[in-house]
DNA sequence: ACAATACTCAACCATTCGGTTGAAGACAAG
DNA sequence: CTTGTCTTCAACCGAATGGTTGAGTATTGT
């Protein structure tokens, strides 16, 4: 059970722990964007976002065109898919185990409740 | 599409961010276990990993149960399938989008071709 | 009663983060 | 060529993070 992408999920899980940015991630997957159209539909500097869009970046989940004096950003899905699939092969995991943790705590509560009738 | 979870989100996101975390995820998986136990298995003080446990605790992935001077920890699920269930959702979506693109982008790769032959 | 154990709390430190402002660079349009 | 537009870069700021150490508080064992 080794994490080799491990540092690929503190960025990606870092990144989307941020709403601004889950934000923005759904702009994108309405299509295309630049920065600055990015930028107009939040309440904050141009600047602030273009960091917030560098962070998706260098996280993978979004790439950067430059086409002239504008930078278009399209959505990467190929992170988002990896830390999904880390979440919910874990998340089974650890209902499973939680389950039969359960059902043990349930089962000794009958053997209990047989004991002292 | 509104995010009425999302401060929710922002505290799972940020916690499952940290790779020490993960592993104090993956090591309560394996049964409830108590702070010093967890402690001694990490490059790191005591006082550092009950940080990270106070962390996992205020986003809700783990539930702390004093019992003497011991206090044990259990892995709670609820959060995690909130965000595992989040990430699914946009995942699949914005795979349909980037699908639906790119089979554009192929049909209009067609057309061109089609012109100039 | 005393010592050891399992913790938390508080202070501190360096680094990162999320935001700002101001400047400079690259391109477009007049 | 000059002006305006889209963007990054750099410096700065306050707050949060991840770590340390030191002290204090319960609880357990002898």
């Amino acid at each position: 059970m080794r994490h080799a992408t491990a540092p690929v999920l503190d960025q990606v899980y870092g990144a989307i722990a941020d709403p601004t940015r889950r934000a923005i991630l759904a702009l994108l997957a309405a299509g295309d964007e630049n920065v600055g159209g990015l930028a107009g539909r939040f309440p904050m500097s141009f600047n602030a976002v273009s960091k917030h869009v560098k962070v998706l970046e260098r996280a993978g989940l979004v790439r950067r065109r430059v086409r002239g004096r504008e930078h278009v950003l399209r959505l990467q899905p190929g992170p988002l898919r990896e830390a999904s699939r880390w979440l919910e092969h874990y998340r089974t995991f650890w209902d499973a185990r939680l389950d039969a943790l359960e059902a043990m705590l349930v089962k000794d509560a009958r053997r209990a409740g047989r004991s002292h009738t």
